[in-house]
DNA sequence: TTTAGCACTTATTTCCCGAGAGTGCTAAGG
DNA sequence: CCTTAGCACTCTCGGGAAATAAGTGCTAAA
């Protein structure tokens, strides 16, 4: 038997026995499948079925008496070849629609927001990253000065976020240089990445005459000292006692493991970010991620954009035995109608 | 005996009882009591003072040849009347202070950096929040437009503290009357808090003459609409882990309703309200506290000032048996300092 | 190829027993 | 009157033993 290629019935069984486990969260008997498919064969011939599964790895048994459990191996077999991925209806996308105002400026509580939505309509704990914004498409840059010497920070991209810092200054500069500067950035990189504008500043500073030094100097100055509070990474988490309903974390290693890597951050991150290079949902299945303790876990992540370029990522973190359908489609949803309410934030 | 004044002995015995069980987690029989005295007394005489000790309600047993456990009345007297309050060592307040680099110029941060090194110095999940800004003294405010009806706004509080807000306009406004309103707004009202700059606003608004009716009206909408942004009290927490690893959270019902407690936010920002009144730490100690889900739990607060005013509170966590005298004095040195360093940041 | 039947394995539950911990009470001693 | 030794009593905890239940693998027949 090829491992990959299963004749249809033992793809029925398999879809039952993983669908069957995601629904009680307990080891199914062949006697159990026997009853789904409505005795139309004998338990015996299920376990037949099921051998042959065991060795293919799709299946495995805590004991000998015990009933089967899918592993990864089956729940990414499932997720690919088996699932056939239904869309919300209307009334699920409603419901959602219905408790998602959006009617927010603010893109971090935007996000909040939709993640504490998400999270209540899966009943999984629910992720998102927002990417620092090294790839952010530059409009302007302004500063509101606070005190001598320090100095209120304002960048505004091409699509309107708005993200400000505040920044202590080695020394004092006035508030004419600062207009300069200001207007200096956004007539010359206006429409660039911030990434970009960094290096062709570098470059101008060395091509430079004498008379343009100075300036250059400053902006390169205050950009060095403000680019650190710009591009973060940061981590939003919504839900997190959704987790603890899961029986596989009523055993306390468990949960304290997943817990731990909530509040570590960087686990998450990583695994998020590898989203920004593709459109769509994927999916982690429990030791399919790499970090030990989320290896009870499975993670349903979307990208999401601002216009054209994948800025973040949002999505769920359940028990590997995780709905998958309802979490794909839900999230995915989700994630366009956030990615259109934050185009939306520059009107 | 009187519920309240225990003599000498019975004093003695009670805080043994209630110190070896913080620290050992266990119920304390009379023998161990006994040893701690080094046998001075026999465990038949501790025994007898045990009785009236649990016939007053300070302690009592899970079952008849368990030891003692202290109630909340125990802890209650133990802070009240027993603890002499040891101040920290100069090696420790040294060991907190090199950790607290505190060169951080936004509050947010400043906060949450604190609150780690609390967290990890007292092993307690660390709490805090502050208060909206209505207490705040109003310095200025400045416009920064990103489009056409939206606008950036800065909030320079007296002490240079620095909030920001995005607000979407319902009509659009010129930049030179955003100046008029900015000027309008410092030279008027500075110095005073957000609360009775409102007030006053709304007086004048029924006293101005016709030609300064307009401008007054735009200010009032504008503060109207940036009114709720600013004005929102903030829970913070770090450490959540820290809770995983007391006995009394190994059960998993205890530690649901903890994390559910830590997720609502609500009711520990009642509890740390109430810390505003007052200066000084405040010790809240399991049922004395009005949420269900925290009756297994004790608190330590302490109220932070900036100059004059409280404007928000911070403390930690944990088990009833917690180790109120490190807790009461690492809380108090740390609202402390980071008073000190918010007081520094308007330099 | 399917299925009924059955022996076999293993977890789960229940019950019992003994060891251990700690108390309350009593009676003796200062 | 206070303290203490001594002891019976109560309750928990851990470890078997036995009964029960769940579910499998195998065999042989249809």
């Amino acid at each position: 038997m090829s491992a990959t290629l299963l004749d249809t019935r033992r793809k029925k069984i398999l879809q039952a026995i993983v669908e069957r486990y995601i629904e009680t969260a307990s080891a199914v008997s062949s006697e159990a499948v026997a009853k789904l498919f409505r005795w139309r064969v004998s338990s015996a011939t299920i376990r037949n079925v099921m051998a042959e599964l065991s060795e293919a790895g799709f299946i495995w048994q805590a004991h000998t008496s015990g009933g089967r459990i899918p592993t990864d191996k089956a729940y990414r077999y499932y997720i690919d070849a088996l699932l056939d991925l239904e869309q919300l209806t209307a009334a699920e996308r409603q419901l959602i629609e219905s408790q998602y105002l959006g009617r927010n400026e603010v893109f971090d509580e935007l996000l909040r927001e939709v993640l504490r939505i998400l999270s209540h309509f899966v009943g999984y704990t629910a992720i998102a990253f927002s990417s620092g914004l090294r790839k952010i498409l530059f409009k302007k840059l302004e500063f509101v000065s606070v005190e001598s010497t320090k100095l209120l920070v304002v960048l505004v991209s091409a699509d309107g976020a708005v993200k400000t810092t505040v920044v202590q200054l080695p020394y004092q500069i006035e508030q004419e240089q600062l207009f300069k500067i200001a207007r200096f950035l956004s007539d010359e990189f206006s429409g660039l990445t911030l990434g970009e504008v960094k290096e062709r500043l570098a470059a101008q500073l060395l091509a430079s005459s004498d008379s343009w030094f100075h300036l250059l100097r400053k902006t390169a100055d205050i950009l060095e000292l403000i680019w650190p509070n710009f591009d973060k990474d940061e981590l939003y988490l919504e839900g997190a006692n959704f987790i603890f309903a899961q029986p596989e974390f009523q055993n306390s290693q468990n949960l304290q493991a997943v817990l731990r890597t909530f509040s570590e951050e960087q686990p998450l991150l990583e695994i998020m970010k590898e989203s920004l290079e593709q459109d769509g949902v994927s999916v982690h299945i429990g030791k399919e991620n790499p970090y030990q303790d989320i290896h009870e876990c499975s993670l349903v992540i979307c990208n999401f954009k601002n216009k054209n370029s994948n800025i973040g990522a949002l999505g769920v973190i359940g028990p590997r035995r995780m709905s998958y359908s309802k979490a794909i489609s839900t999230v995915r949803y989700v994630a366009r109608i956030f990615s259109e309410s934050i185009a939306g934030l520059n009107l």
